[in-house]
DNA sequence: CGCTGAGTTGACAAGATTCAAGGGCCGTGG
DNA sequence: CCACGGCCCTTGAATCTTGTCAACTCAGCG
């Protein structure tokens, strides 16, 4: 199930501040977070904690909760009609998952974490509950599912080094958009997991961050990964539609 | 700005009842159709015609409604940062198009059609709007959204082959699902938008279908195609994620 | 009746996959 | 503590697919 790399012992992807979480405007809404002076505080047990390789929900089984990243790093797969996983997404801290789930009822795709990760459950009940705040909370529930609705960036486009360019710059967008390094990037997920996910082969990918690397565009030494300049990378593809940027704040 | 191609005095992609339409729900709390002995009467001035190669909606302008291709077919792109556009997806009649514009207050893509074809325009005001179906409203809002958030099926996977035989059976299966013909396609878009689906090049679009064209697992002949055996040409690839399956209902 | 643009086809080059082998890191067991 | 084995990653060489360039066909239109 896992695949037993060693993340044990190493830098981890690190907790994301709930206030640069997707999911705070609603969180708090429902109150399942209470502010004390301008800092917030969980209460209840809406923590989860998954151990590497640990399964969050799978595809297929009835969905009664959305679940925000907190800290590490979860991934979300399909099985291919051959058997083999596909890679969806990696999902950083911040991000949500099961979004499907107000219209599907089950969930789309099996979660499970890269490395050790923690995650809030929030239970959909919730959000359909009659309370004082239903207008606004309905409305931020409006807004979360119109943003994962807005088409992508789809990173399994052009050549494998755009793949690749784009894959890093994305997480590190991504990351950054949280508060979090990302400079300093550390790839929780094996190099099958990044080759799954751009549509191409494990191969290529190892080959061309060596190639990234050698150009000194970025700095690669197994998982982790040094952004040098990734900006003569990026040839062309799209302008990425959903992170305007990267570097947006830093962390509190 | 048109393709200029032959869609005229043509077969053309046929209106779509209102009740296989994914706005459907929407359209009755809102008001926008009436219901007289279990048949729908469109009311007032929702609808909305485009011509062929005009533009719906443009990316970046203020978003202040959602639209259902009633009629026809529209496309989906976005500029890519060489000044050439990308096909960022087809629209068939029923399909929901702006549902970024609930986050984003502005398109994420221009929007134009590809025959003469017809839209009704939801006001993003009436979806707010507090009237007597506020609640059942605002949950059919969050299901459309969600089955628009669910991870989509990458039609630009896999080999040449797989991408356009997945191409065909997803627009079969979703012209199916509207009740519409799904074994004689009549491709509205030129090759060179099928490509740019595809993220592949016009030159492996034609090869492809040439060859599944002597293969005799569909029949092409310019812009019509017939859909013979598709079921030996899906190798593998994942299974759909949105689409359970083609043929559904026929019209109503 | 030739012009024009979309579509098709062929030849070749570039890029990715495949197959195979070697290196490095880590956990296990001696 | 160190040797061993497994797994992941890297690297090389051959092959296959796709992209590129160019020519040609076909249909619509003036």
């Amino acid at each position: 199930m896992n695949n037993g790399r060693s993340t044990a012992g190493r830098t981890r992807t690190p907790p994301v501040a709930c206030r640069a979480c997707d999911l705070n405007e609603i969180c708090r809404l429902t109150g399942l977070i209470a502010f004390e002076g301008g800092r917030s505080r969980q209460s209840t047990g809406a923590l989860r904690t998954v151990r590497s390789g640990a399964t969050l929900f799978r595809a297929g089984a009835p969905a009664h909760a959305l679940y925000a990243v907190r800290q590490g790093m979860i991934k979300t797969t399909r099985m291919t009609t051959d058997g083999d996983e596909r890679v969806i997404a990696f999902h950083a801290p911040g991000e949500v998952l099961g979004l499907e789930a107000f219209s599907m009822g089950t969930y789309a795709c099996d979660a499970s974490a890269l490395e050790p990760s923690i995650c809030c459950e929030v239970p959909l009940p919730l959000l359909g509950e009659a309370n004082s705040h239903v207008r606004e909370l309905s409305m931020a529930v409006v807004r979360l599912l119109s943003q994962a609705a807005a088409p992508k960036h789809d990173l399994a486009r052009g050549s494998a080094r755009q793949r690749v360019t784009n894959f890093l710059v994305d997480l590190a967008g991504r990351l950054s958009k949280r508060g979090l390094d990302a400079k300093q990037l550390i790839l929780s997920m094996s190099r099958q997991e990044i080759a799954s996910l751009l549509d191409t082969r494990i191969e290529t990918v190892s080959r061309t961050l060596q190639q990234l690397n050698r150009e000194k565009v970025i700095h690669v030494r197994g998982t982790r990964v040094k952004l040098l300049d990734l900006g003569k990378a990026t040839d062309e593809t799209a302008t990425p539609l959903e992170h305007p940027g990267m570097g947006q704040e830093s962390a509190g």
